[in-house]
This record gives C-alpha cells, structure tokens and sequence, in this order.
RNA sequence: GGGCCGCUAGCUCAGAUGGUAGAGCAUCGGACUUUUAAUCCGAGGGUCGGGGGUUCGAGUCCCCCGCGGCCCA
C-alpha cells in the first residue's frame, strides 16, 4: 500500500521493520488476558497480569516511558522501565505507535502520583496501526483539546468517532441498552419477538415511497419493505397473540435531522386489545427505555425538560387541529385547503383533501407537541389499516404519539373486517402512487381465514433514542448512517 | 427543493483591506529512569474540497460543481 502522508508512512516502516525483525505485527494465536476494569479494580499486585488493548498515549523520559493502554472499556497506566525489559521489548516499545493495539504483561502498582499502573515485564504486538488517531487530551480537571469536530468525519469514519469521542461511545451503548430494554419489556408481556421478509413482492403497511430492487432468478421486481404491518398481523390469524419484530424499514424520502431512508422500527400485535391498549404499551416502553439510560421522570431534550410521567396527555385529532388553526378546516372545501396550503408554502401539487388536512395538521399542531401527547382518533382517509370508531362512520381507532414535535409512534385498533379492508385497499391501490397499485392479496386472504380484534402499534426507535440520548440529528444514533458517496 | 454557514498539515484551528501559507497537538531526530495537556532543543509535513474566471499576482474576489452542517419547505 501506499502512503498518505509522513505519518503513515513512519508506521509503515516500522511495521516492516518489525518484520525484518521476525516479529508478526498481526499474530493470529489467542492471548490470555484479563479484563483492565478488573484489574484496576484489583489494585496494587506482586502478581503480573496480563491485558490487551490500544495504545491512546504515550509520554517518553528517556529511559522511562508512560503511556495509557485502552481496552474492555477501561483504561490503565503502563510503565516501561529500560532496566526492566529485554532489549528486544524495549526496542519494540520504542517503536510503538498511537493506536496501535498490544498486549502487556507485568506487576500493578502506584506511582508517585497515585495512578495505578502496570509495570511491564512482557510485551507483545498484536496489530499495528497505520493511520494517525485523532489525538484528543484531557487534563485532571476535564477540559479537551483537538476532539474530533468534524460531523461528517464522525460519519463516514465512525471507528475513529467511537475511539476518539466517548460521548460518542455512550450514545451507542444507551441505544443498545434501549434496545434490550424494549425486547426485555415485551418479552416478559409474553410477546414473541418474530422476523419477517424484508424483500417483498408488494409493499404495504404504510405510504411511502419504497426502494426497489430486482430478484433474479425469479426475473420479478421486489421491494424492500416500508412496515412489517402486513406480515405481523398474518401471524396474528396464525395463532401467535402477541408478537413484535425490532427491524430496518426503508423509505425511499427525503433525509433530515428526524428521517433516515433506512430506520429501525419496532411493531408490536396482541390480541384481544385494542388502541387503548397500545396507549399504555408506548408509555410503559418508554419508561422502561428511558430507566434502562438511567432516566427517571423527565429528561433534557434540546434544552426542554420533557416529562416522561405517564399518563401521557391526550388530544383529539380534529379539536387540536381546530384549536391549533383557529378555523374549522375540516369543514373547508379542498379548493380552499389548497389555497391556505399555498399561503403556508405547504405540500406543493397535493390536491387531495386528506393529506392536505394531515399536512395543515403537522404545521399547526405536531411542531408545537413539546410533551408526550397522544392525538386520537384520525380520519379514516387517512387510516386505511384502523378500524372505524364505534358508531363513526369517518374516524378511526388511531393515536400518534408526538414528544419534542417528533412522531414516535402510530398505532391503532386493528382493522380485521375482510370485505372493509378490501375495499379500502382496492380504493387507495386504484388513487395514489404512494401504494403499489397491486392489493395485497395474501394479506386479504389471512385477513378473511379471521384475525383477531387486535391493537397494534409502530414505534419509531431512533426517534426514541434521540429523545433518550438528547441527539440533534437520527444520525447522531445510527451507527453507519447513509451519506452521499465522495468518489466516482 | 430554498436560504445561510463550513471545507486550510493526521487532529483542532489562525490566516483585515488580494502579495506563492501559520500555531498547538501529532510525526521525525536529540535530551531526560515515577510522568500524565510531561518538559526542553531541532526538523519535516499542505493539489488551502474540485474546476473555471478576474488580476502582474487568488486560501482570500466572482461563477459553476462536490461533500457536510443548521434553518425553512
């Protein structure tokens, strides 16, 4: 390989000068090595240990050398002392770069300073690092120099992030302690965590744009999915009561500080519930959630002080919209709608009167849902999967969920009349190219062999993390997140 | 899609009014056997995001493009 610049290209001759030397700069063979966390918690010891991990520092004394070793989540002092090594392990200590990764071995003590260290006796290479870390130093009182700024490195370079920024680190691990937490939750509801397709052949589930892509040795088009919704319910007619799947969705939108084309979502079905249900569901997930992050009653999201105390707040659909515009839209014509969309810059070229209701009610309400707030009972427009409210005959069983003005959760009381649901997807396959144009027939066949009443719910988990994680950006909690490429 | 901001050494950043690039850390060489933002002496390192233009001369001014951020849609 070739060299990027001087310090890579010192690295490279030391790694070939290790060579020259007989010395694998990358062994295979297992080491046998104790977890740092341990042995700091050890103390001083006669005994040597021996751990592995990456070299983050280095201060040399001529004839003494300090440096911190980074691993299993800990970090320790080393000490090599000239007099203390063979004149092969202290040529190959001299010759250790930032980052590269070693394992030592040696007795623990304290120096004069009170830091617990491990002299070293034994040192073995186990990887040599060729590319400069980002260098980041912090001092007894916490402040940092040179941490890594740059987003977008952080981005396309999230192994450099994860080493470099500990912030960083932690947001990961919450996400992953979120995660559990959902799992943990509702694996102990009784619920059964599922995995359905991922390509299909028609999408469904929700309206959106899909990615689409090719299957061939079938020679057919395939899709990758925009909800689980479809599939989850037919394990409902299957017999399963309570099932969940925690999966990416794809989107083929627009990306922002809240959308990413490739999201996780978490959807959960039972049986015998239904929206008010679901209700309780979120709120009891979220504070699960949240007090696996060591969140109690409210967290700082932005600045804001977000109350998670439950019960959330709950609004109606149309009196919110109401309130929130002042005007009683509902009953306005869609010429009209059209024309205040306009005003507002809104949703260029739709005409129909649902979304552009919807679209007025994101404007006028969602962005002003600091707290967690259930907004009830949507119209059945735009609710095509919702059962009708009892004795409605335009307004659904439906709630979303909004905190800091992001939507975290849709859910409803499942739709599960056969010749209602086919209908209403005959119609919306026929009107929007936002669905595939092709009804699910399969699904309609589940929902025909009889489905349970039902709640079901869609939770977005990057969102939730955000919130959790106070993150500007979902891309803040998306490990690998999708960027534009740089070459071609 | 629109507006604003950013892109200079491996990292973090300076570079008024145009005069062929600087600092700290990192790197390399030297000194130092309990340091910790180690210290001290010395050195190297840049297609200033890319391409055009204006100019005797462009990191700097103008235009186009790329990537990212923030805000709006």
């Amino acid at each position: 390989m070739t060299a990027h610049n001087d310090q890579m290209e010192a690295r490279l001759a030391k790694l070939n000068a290790l060579r020259g030397q007989g010395t694998d700069p990358y062994p295979a063979r297992a080491v046998d090595v104790v977890p740092i966390p341990g042995v700091v918690a050890g103390g001083e010891s006669e005994q040597p240990v021996r751990v592995a991990g990456r070299i983050r520092s280095r201060r040399e004394h001529g004839k003494a050398v300090f440096a911190h070793l980074w691993g299993q989540e800990a970090t320790i002092q080393l000490y090599f002392r000239k007099d203390d090594l063979t004149e092969a392990a202290w040529d190959l200590q001299g010759a250790l770069d930032l980052g590269d990764i070693v394992c030592v071995e040696g007795p623990v003590f304290r120096t004069r300073t009170g830091e617990l260290t491990i002299a070293v006796r034994g040192l073995t290479i186990l990887c040599k690092s060729l590319r400069p870390l980002p260098v980041v130093k912090t001092d007894s009182a916490g402040n940092t120099w040179d941490a890594l700024a740059d987003m977008e490195f952080m981005y396309r370079h999230r192994c450099v992030d994860l080493i470099a920024n500990p912030a960083s680190r932690e947001r990961f691990l919450a996400r992953t302690r979120i995660v559990s937490a959902l799992r943990r939750h509702l694996d102990g509801l009784g619920f059964i965590e599922v995995e359905t397709p991922v390509l299909q052949p028609i999408y469904g589930g929700a309206s959106a744009e899909p990615f689409t892509t090719m299957y061939n040795d079938l020679d057919e088009r395939a899709y990758l999915r925009i909800a689980t919704e479809l599939y989850l319910k037919r394990l409902l007619v299957g017999g399963f009561e309570r099932v969940y799947e925690i999966g990416k969705d794809f989107r083929n939108e627009g990306v922002d500080r809240t959308h990413s084309p490739e999201f996780t979502q978490l959807e959960i079905y039972e049986a015998w519930a239904d929206y008010r249900t679901m209700m309780t569901r979120f709120e009891d997930m979220v504070s699960a959630a949240a007090s696996a992050c060591g969140i109690g009653s409210s967290v700082v999201y932005r600045g804001h002080e977000i109350s998670l105390k439950t019960p959330f707040e709950r609004i109606g659909y149309l009196d919110s919209l109401r309130k929130a515009s002042g005007e009683d839209l509902f009953s306005w014509a869609p010429g009209d709608l059209r024309r205040l969309c306009d005003r507002l810059q809104l949703a260029p070229g739709i005409v129909d009167r649902e979304v552009l209701l919807d679209k007025l009610f994101d404007h006028f309400v969602t962005a002003g849902l600091d707290q967690p707030t259930f907004v009830i009972d949507y119209p059945q427009a735009i609710s095509p999967l919702a059962k009708l409210r009892p004795g409605s005959s335009d307004t659904t069983e439906r709630f979303e969920v909004f905190i800091a003005g992001l939507e975290m959760a849709n859910a409803f009381s499942e739709q599960n009349d056969p010749v209602f649901q086919r209908k209403v997807l005959e119609e919306q396959a026929g009107a929007s190219a936002l669905h595939s144009g092709t009804v699910d027939e399969d699904f309609l066949f589940a929902l025909e062999t009889g489905m349970p009443m039902a709640g079901g719910l869609g939770m977005g988990v990057d969102r939730l993390c955000m919130i959790l994680c106070d993150a500007a950006s979902i891309r803040d909690v998306i490990l690998f997140p999708q960027l534009r490429r740089l070459d071609q």
